[in-house]
DNA sequence: CCGCAAATATGCAGAGACTGCAAGATCGGC
DNA sequence: GCCGATCTTGCAGTCTCTGCATATTTGCGG
């Protein structure tokens, strides 16, 4: 079943879009970037980018999109019988390894931070790895997809790595982000059990 | 320290021109609505509108900034040494208790839901709450600012809220909204453990 | 190969969103 | 009552975003 050449077409067209857009944000600001711009950019009529995107903002994060998709699908593959915490940190520790893949998304990440526009977006693309992730517990788990398990689930794992990557960037990106992730999967695995002990 | 005519003055239009907003959607549609609109309802101008919100929009989930505001306030109320998500659980079951702001809530909820655009402004107001929910938390146990602890609670929490109001609102709103809060923290507190045993 | 039907891309025109700026109107304290 | 600070407003102008009609491309059966 190999995708036919329109869809592939469609496909490369999308990620040019998302690709010209953050860069030029990036460079110029999300500001002084014009739909017109990104269109040039990519190649295509300025027209064309709204049959794509509905603002500029949708296409600077459409790059998260794809990672909820790859979460996805890494999430799939994981063995059935594996506690889904630990599928989870399994998987962040994969994706994370991708060195050229973090690059672009930590430009990307950075770029959130300084530009509040760009939050809601952001979130909104979270929520698309929310839903996902969501589908594919409730496959897992065998149970119905409108048992509250695999939705509370999803929404706390994605919120836990939405913090543990906020706090990395802001900490200067000290220490490995790995292992911050690690920490935020403890706490949830805990149970959010009340404060632990005041650090020294 | 009664705050001066001036804010007053301003949280009165804040307030009128997101209720505005709000019912004119409900009842126009997001799409038919323009700024304008919205702005006459208020009786400001529309230059003013943006003086407040910086779009439609923005202006139409800003009751959830309030009650990000009022959710915070209760909880900073609770006693100290109850464990965290009991206090939020109180907390929510007294939010729920107030009917008239409920039913506006509702109004809301189902607009969001019937109007996509409005996802990344819901889930921006959304994120307003967890930050004032990480402060508090973090007062409360005596941590840090930039320990994880209380940013991933914060985070699992309201991303659990969000999850149980969308799910009673899917529902039809059959049973009770706080039943359904309370299975979500519940399952928080359990550490997410592995799938609940597949319903009868 | 050809030609048709569906899917996409593009151009165009227009309503509206949004912003910077400068001029008025109001508030709060002295 | 006066002054500085703050808010509101109008205006001009750019850019966003959409609907619609038209051209172009792709996939497919003949």
């Amino acid at each position: 079943m190999t995708t036919g050449l329109r869809e592939r077409k469609k496909l490369r067209t999308r990620r040019a879009l998302g690709a010209a857009a953050l860069e030029l944000a990036v460079t110029h600001g999300l500001a002084e970037v014009t739909v017109e711009q990104i269109a040039e950019a990519a190649d295509v009529s300025p027209r064309t980018f709204f049959n794509y995107f509905s603002s500029k903002e949708e296409a600077v994060v459409a790059a998260d999109v794809e990672r909820a998709r790859d979460m996805g699908e890494r999430l799939a593959a994981r063995p059935a019988g594996e506690p889904v915490l630990e599928s989870v940190r399994a998987v962040m520790r994969a994706m994370l390894g991708d060195a050229p893949r973090s690059r672009e998304w930590i430009a990307q990440a950075r770029l959130v931070k300084s530009e509040p526009s760009l939050v809601p977006q952001q979130l909104a693309a979270y929520a698309a790895s929310e839903r996902r992730l969501t589908a594919i517990l409730a496959e897992r788990t065998g149970l119905d997809a409108t048992d509250l398990y695999p939705a509370v689930t999803a929404a706390a794992v994605m919120a836990a790595m939405r913090v543990a990557t906020t706090r990395w960037l802001e900490s200067d990106e000290h220490g490995d982000l790995a292992g911050v992730v690690d920490r935020v999967i403890d706490l949830l695995a805990d149970g959010l059990r009340d404060a632990p002990a005041p650090g020294p």
